[in-house]
DNA sequence: GAGAGTGATATGTTTTTATATATAATTTTT
DNA sequence: AAAAATTATATATAAAAACATATCACTCTC
């Protein structure tokens, strides 16, 4: 597995986890079953372009190509996004997974 | 086809052309037949991931996720990089594709 | 208009994703 | 430690990409 799919694929799993969706819950909204999400996270399988932008779209994600010069530049775009969980002046964010669930929820 | 899936299939042909490579030449590099690379530019197959990465490689491109919220200052630093076609300020910037071509080359 | 280069289409075969489903293994929670 | 939730594996099938190769249509140049 070469460095840009380890990349990608580890971006996928670290937003599910952000998102505080287990792999289950991923599969019931994206209808990719979950065994095949498993599969896809540990590098498993080559998946189809149409796949991983449907699975990044559900987790807040966008898939790109840029310039390889531009790299440094949207890394550091990246790195300095994440590393904003929720400070005051968010915008249109996300709502913050929460450290720990009282009730199960069931949206969807 | 999706709007994704349009912006990296015509990030990929646009690179392709601004490096001067015909359809033939880019598989001869890449190793994908000509005939499937004209299939991918045109939307008619759902390339794997690892196709994609091949090809963007060798179009000096890399594929990336990022977090929807980065997108437009993503857009906006890949766009100002796509209207520097070499300024007198360039860095490691690849070469210029020429306006025109004198003889054939064949580097690798 | 012959010849060369380019991109699109066509066909048949192989390889692999994707799906469905079940279950095992692991981790977390109570 | 038992229960519950989560993730990893396994198997079988269907669908689609990837491949090899050939050819067609189009444009451009000589």
């Amino acid at each position: 597995m070469n460095y840009v799919t380890e990349q990608i694929l580890g971006s996928l799993r670290d937003a599910r986890i952000r998102k505080g969706f287990s792999q289950r819950e991923l599969s019931a909204r994206s209808g990719v079953p979950q065994s095949h999400i498993s599969k896809i996270e540990s590098g498993d399988v080559d998946l189809r372009m149409s796949s991983l932008i449907a699975l990044a779209r559900l987790l807040d994600l966008e898939l790109f190509v840029a310039p390889r010069k531009t790299v440094p530049a949207i890394k550091s775009i990246i790195r300095s996004s994440n590393a904003t969980h929720n400070n005051g002046l968010s915008d249109e964010s996300e709502p913050m997974s929460p450290a720990y669930q009282l009730e199960e929820y069931d949206d969807d």
